[in-house]
DNA sequence: TGCATACTTTGACAACCGTCAATATACAAC
DNA sequence: GTTGTATATTGACGGTTGTCAAAGTATGCA
């Protein structure tokens, strides 16, 4: 009978592990909203708007689709977390949510 | 009549001025590839195989999906251009494509 | 109250997606 | 050739998506 050195059993650091289930479902719905071509130059129009945001009655035009395809599309950027809406009397201001690309960053560098 | 300094005009940096029409085509199709839990499970598993690369043998069980599922996600991810595979024998052993995720990533910094 | 503007929701449609069983193909060994 | 293993394709199924017209809701103003 011999002893062994067996190191103390210690989780590799965390994204050294491979994705999780929870994880890849937290992830997928962010890469989904951002899937569509439409979608992906409203967040850039969005995004440089700056803090200020852009009210969303300027986004119809530049992107060639009804307003309410507009709406429909700002609704799936808004639940990915990725813009959020000011009202101001009747219009709306959206502006990008600071961060909220940091989870796909981290994706990206893992 | 006076004579007034007018720049010459000149277009602004690329990433300054909104995506276009074309960018947004080009782009989505990537983000769509990464849209499905189990590829992005996928795409992490071949990334942490290296140069060296998985058998995509050794993939379906670790994602609980079937053997032909697996191949269609696989292809998905090929044709968005993320991994490749390299035949040795019967298997397929895939590794990702480095700098496939560099447009994602210029839209993030963007 | 009524009207006008900004935006959302509903309903419908075709197209697409994730999944699997069944089948087909590719390759190696015999 | 045959047999066995690895992978791809087909076909079908329910579910989701992008789109618009139409109708509904919200806010401001007279």
């Amino acid at each position: 009978m011999y002893y062994v050195y067996m190191p103390a059993a210690r989780p590799l650091p965390l994204s050294r592990r491979p994705l999780t289930n929870q994880q890849s479902a937290a992830l997928a719905p962010v890469f989904a909203a951002l899937s569509d071509p439409v979608r992906l130059r409203l967040f850039d129009l969005v995004r440089r708007a700056g803090s200020t945001g852009v009210c969303s009655c300027d986004l119809t035009a530049p992107l060639e689709r009804s307003q309410p395809t507009i709406s429909h599309h700002l609704k799936v950027l808004r639940d990915a977390g990725l813009v959020q809406a000011r009202r101001d009397g009747t219009w709306l201001w959206y502006s990008v949510v600071e961060e909220s690309l940091s989870s796909v960053q981290a994706f990206i560098l893992r």
